[in-house]
RNA sequence: GGCGGCGUAGCUCAGUUGGUCAGAGCAUGCGGCUCAUAUCCGCAGAGUCGGGGGUUCGAAUCCCUCCGCCGCCA
């Protein structure tokens, strides 16, 4: 569209649902994010890369209160895991985004309303098949049960019938549009097979999307009728607009919108390429430049679900291997947008083949050899002949392809590429047998000129490869005596005899060493030490000072009343005895304890914790319990004690 | 049921507008080297390009049909 030289990126990854935990297929699509981020720092691009938690909507509430905690709280836990793991997988993201921020919500609110006031968004009723786990009303396609009732297609549970009060986004206004604009940008939505699937649905026809919920509580408000929420999905959204700055830094936001390309899974594709550049249209925001879905990882040729057990954590892999290592099967083994499947086999295959033997060991003979020859030091090159010559227009050629690869965020085939040149190295080394000219003194200089070009040549690898394999990048370099980190030079400076002769260089350790097979699964795959990694970060202890502990008031409590929570299976309302008052809290015990069980017990409870509602429920207080296996366990005393007395 | 896509060496896949297009990588076998992480380099073998029919001087490549698989929608 703009004809001039655009000089910023804005790259964003969904922001992810917080009632589960990162898994491989979270830090997939961050990654592919993170090396596209880090090329187009390299072009000199100012770069904006987003991520960040959806962090509202029924689900959450639902986990939340099984759980026993805020919704609030639940998302803060949450969000320190997807923190750790962004760092662990060295994800240089400029901003998370969290769906509570003020300003986000705020930002929602504000674009609500302006669509309101247009008359995009209109009041109405809307009575429709509900799933709950889906948070969403089921299409009118979908048929009866013979019992009357509908499934939920996606997930296969029972829906609820509901009738409500709902906002409406005049999304019916907007098929042509679409259609128009589908037409004119073919690389909006990639990769074209997605494209096909998008223009057919939108042909068919769409119609007014309810954008807003009575039921739920956990979600913004809706901006003069606090009794809606904003549906999750409307929310959630938006984070690409408030997260780069709409109303409340004009500078960035003006720099950095519209996206040039948003990454997503294929499942959340219709959102994407469908209803949000919709509500972009109506609110008058220019569009994003491309929605790229790429695929799924599976196991071992099966999907990956929480019920199969089979999700792969990939903190385990990471302890064993590194990110790089990780980054680089994820991204080399399939092209963005194509599924891929995950076997330890293949995975332990392709790191041994690619980074151990042929990159691994090319830096470590060629580097070995500078030590035994030149005694560490980059040798002042001899005359450049045809084959030297030959290996540098290589580069040249092999780097000029990278890049337009990385340009069109083909990364596997990017380094398909760069392995290809690898492989020339490797054989460039062979043709000239410098090891036999070691041996001759009145070839020093030859000697030092084949040395000094495969010398330049794993540099150059390591420019490549650095968007995808920072670390590994870094380290190569270091190696070298470079003074800079690749990441710190420009695309347009790279020059492949950019090495100084005279440099020392230091001494290599083995970049990836070989993996035993066996070796690996068993690490990876020791059941319990899934449990154990995962558990680390929360167990690290921290302490605190006896003052901050006095800070909690702690105090005996005897069970008056307890009674279910109707639709939970973990929740109990209690009436307590504090001594000199009555509460009532909301504990998650009924898996362990049912009412009759506590009516008259005693236990500790924290009294001064900041109320909270659960499930509609006020919760006054917490119960201690130990948990195993999600159950709890309530210590209970060994004798009588007066409610309300302090325990210190 | 509708729309779209796919079916090419043991495996994963490339094959622009029909004419060195029958290929690459991995795996397998053999040979070479020894600087290197039992690494590296070279050579070799198998495929009636899902089946059948058609268009054409000529089709993996276009058309029809059948079989099988996948995606989206229903």
């Amino acid at each position: 569209m703009e004809g001039k030289f655009k000089n910023t990126f804005y790259v964003t990854t969904p922001i992810y649902y917080v009632n589960d935990v990162p898994h491989i297929g979270h830090a997939y699509t961050t990654i592919i994010a993170d090396a596209l981020a880090r090329y187009q720092r390299l072009c000199g691009k100012k770069v904006y890369f987003l991520t960040g938690t959806d962090e509202h909507g029924q689900k959450i509430e639902k986990a939340a209160a099984e759980k026993g905690m805020s919704p609030k709280e639940l998302a803060d836990r949450v969000v320190v895991r997807f923190k750790e793991l962004w760092q662990k997988l060295n994800i240089s993201y400029d901003y998370f985004i969290r769906t509570t921020e003020e300003f986000h919500e705020r930002g929602v609110q504000k674009i609500f309303q302006k669509l309101l006031e247009k008359g995009d968004i209109y009041k109405g009723k809307y009575q429709g098949w509900y799933c709950v786990s889906e948070e969403n009303f089921l299409s009118e396609d979908v048929p009866l049960e013979p019992d009357g009732s509908k499934i939920c297609p996606d997930c296969g549970r029972q829906a609820t019938l509901l009738e409500e009060e709902s906002y409406f986004f005049r999304l019916s206004a907007y098929q042509q549009p679409l259609l128009d604009f589908y037409a004119a940008n073919p690389q909006f939505v990639r990769p074209q097979s997605r494209m096909n699937e998008v223009v057919s649905f939108v042909r068919q026809g769409l119609k007014d999307l309810s954008i807003t919920r009575t039921t739920v509580r956990w979600g913004i408000p809706v901006p003069g009728d606090p009794k809606h929420t904003i549906y999750v999905w409307f929310d959630a959204l938006h984070n690409y607009v408030t997260g780069a700055g709409y109303d409340w830094n004009p500078e960035l936001f003006e720099t950095f919108w519209p996206a040039d390309v948003h990454l997503i899974g294929k499942d959340i594709l219709r959102f994407h390429a469908i209803f949000w550049p919709a509500f972009l249209m109506a609110a008058g925001f220019p569009l994003p430049r491309t929605v790229f879905g790429h695929g799924w990882w599976l196991k071992d040729e099966t999907k990956m679900s929480k019920s199969k057990g089979n999700v792969l954590d990939p903190h385990l892999i990471l302890e064993k291997v590194g990110a790089d290592a990780l980054r680089y099967f994820l991204l080399r083994e399939v092209p963005v947008g194509l599924d891929g499947s995950f076997s330890h086999e293949g995975f332990v295959h392709r790191v041994n083949s690619d980074l151990a033997n042929d990159l691994g060991n090319l830096v470590q003979r060629t580097l070995t050899m500078v030590f035994n020859y030149f005694d560490g030091e980059i040798p002042v090159p001899g005359e450049e002949q045809d084959s030297d010559r030959k290996l540098a227009e290589h580069f040249e050629e092999t780097a000029a392809r990278v890049y337009a690869l990385y340009d069109d965020y083909a990364l596997s085939r990017a380094l398909e590429e760069i392995w290809v040149f690898l492989n020339a190295v490797n054989k460039y080394l062979a043709d000239q047998e410098p090891w036999k000219l070691a041996k001759k003194a009145e070839e020093k200089n030859r000697l030092a000129r084949i040395l000094f070009q495969a010398l330049c040549a794993v540099r150059g690898v390591g420019y490549l490869i650095y968007p995808v394999m920072p670390e590994t990048a870094e380290k190569i370099w270091n190696f070298l005596g470079e003074s800079k980190k690749p990441g710190e030079v420009l695309k347009s400076w790279f020059n492949f005899y950019h090495l100084t002769s005279g440099n020392r260089i230091r001494k290599p350790e083995a970049l990836f060493p070989r993996i035993d097979l066996m070796e690996f699964i068993g690490e990876v795959e020791k059941p319990g030490k899934a449990i154990e990694s995962r558990k680390k970060p929360e167990e690290k202890m921290e302490y605190i000072t006896y003052d901050e502990f006095k800070k909690m008031d702690l105090r005996v409590a005897r069970v008056l009343t307890a009674e279910r929570i109707p639709g939970t299976s973990k929740l109990l309302k209690l009436q307590i005895d504090l001594g000199n008052e009555t509460r009532q809290i909301v504990a998650g015990v009924a898996e362990t304890y049912s009412p009759e069980d506590l009516v008259g017990k005693e236990f500790i409870v924290i009294a001064n914790l900041k109320p909270a509602v659960i499930r509609g429920v006020e919760s006054q207080g917490m119960l201690l319990a130990a948990e195993i296996d999600g159950k709890a366990i309530i210590p209970f005393f060994d004798r009588e004690v007066p409610p309300g007395t302090k325990v210190k």
